[in-house]
DNA sequence: GTCTATAGATCGATAGAC
DNA sequence: GTCTATCGATCTATAGAC
């Protein structure tokens, strides 16, 4: 590797807590915020209420409508903050040295690990149950999260094609490709609940992943 | 092929309506499941009340809680009884014969119309938020759906393996790949609400589909 | 079984004092 | 901006007549 990675430059993550003291003015946004995610997340965007969110952010509920004009105002929020929050954490992390494939595994292990993991499972089921209510929220959604994974992984087939590793003439087709041959039938039993993969499935999953996807793109 | 294609035997078609008359007292539960799963698929689990399902179904509210006990469990019937006859339309039908290449491709197209349409991303949204709530609904949707159509395509496989077309030393994970890749990233764009794929959007996606299928098992 | 009518609870949003 | 108190609407579920 004489080449440089472009999944390396690894950036500070962003904060959840407001820069402003605890319990002061200035972060009561952020206290909402932080409660209306808890709360959406846990228990859906019909199963939380204003009540709910306005006890657990600690405020009162006039308090939350002088900031959000409504629930759903509310709730896009908390998913734009999000959106821009989440996908960071998993992409811009620092990239594992190494030979292609064990790279590739690293990443799609990572990646696994993610977008099965309760979180990320949550985030989309609202989001897909919610977007024909609020219809921004999808685009919101994607082009915050997924679509910035996919434009980041992209450069880095580039790079893999470019140091001879792969051979990917469309560098969007092919991440969609590896993308698709990871999450596999598995997501969607995440998705609808019926599966808690352990870190033992996902590992090997991740590693017929790359097999797959090796089979289809190396050089 | 001279082999029997295990695809072909189409069988008939679920009928939504029931056998009484309409207007009967015996055909008033399934005018109520009829009408919830108008009301469900359009309004999702939320948005819509067990008032306008009764008026929609023209019967009295009164009326669903003599035969269902609460919102949930008329949701889980309607989902129940749904899912039972979705799939069977699907891919029960008729198999087109030609060259194995050709009958993928036209699965494929089959396939990508069925789940990026309303019907099935509207139902799998549903069954995605509230799963939550209702946990073994995942499970009746799966094993309703889904399941279904892996075990049959998975025969299928079987088949092409057996008359030398494939190579595959595992079916069922074969098919998955093959239904991975068709799925790709359409899908949960579909499922967020961000794209309505055209016939010529899905007729170009199942042939890569197929195209990436075959580069990694064709003998 | 089916209806009308309503109980009982909750929710989103707001008024008005500070 | 933040609070308490509450309005008005809506929802699930049930009581009681037939």
């Amino acid at each position: 590797m004489t080449d440089t990675a472009p999944l390396a430059p690894a950036s500070a993550a962003l904060s959840t807590a407001s820069a402003a003291a605890p319990g002061s003015r200035a972060a009561k946004p952020q206290q909402i915020l932080d409660a209306a995610r808890d709360l959406f997340i846990r228990d859906g965007f019909g199963g939380t209420s204003m009540d709910a969110v306005a006890k657990a952010a600690a405020v009162s509920k006039a308090t939350i409508y002088a900031h959000f004009s409504s629930k759903e105002e509310l709730f896009g929020a908390m998913m734009s903050a999000e959106c821009g929050r989440y996908w960071p954490e998993l992409m811009e992390m620092e990239v594992p040295v190494g030979a292609p494939v064990e790279v590739l595994h690293a990443l799609a292990r990572r990646f696994m690990r993610f977008i099965t993991g309760s979180y990320a499972i949550s985030l989309l089921r609202i989001v897909a149950a919610e977007s024909a209510r609020i219809p921004e929220l999808g685009r919101i959604f994607y082009e915050a999260g997924p679509a910035r994974g996919r434009a980041r992984f992209a450069d880095f087939v580039r790079y893999l094609d470019r140091t001879g590793v792969l051979n990917a003439a469309d560098p969007v087709k092919t991440t969609d490709h590896f993308f698709s041959l990871m999450r596999g039938d598995l997501h969607i039993r995440c998705l609808i609940g019926i599966e808690a993969p352990s870190e033992e499935q996902l590992d090997t999953h991740a590693r017929e992943a790359v097999e797959l996807f090796l089979k289809l793109y190396a050089r």
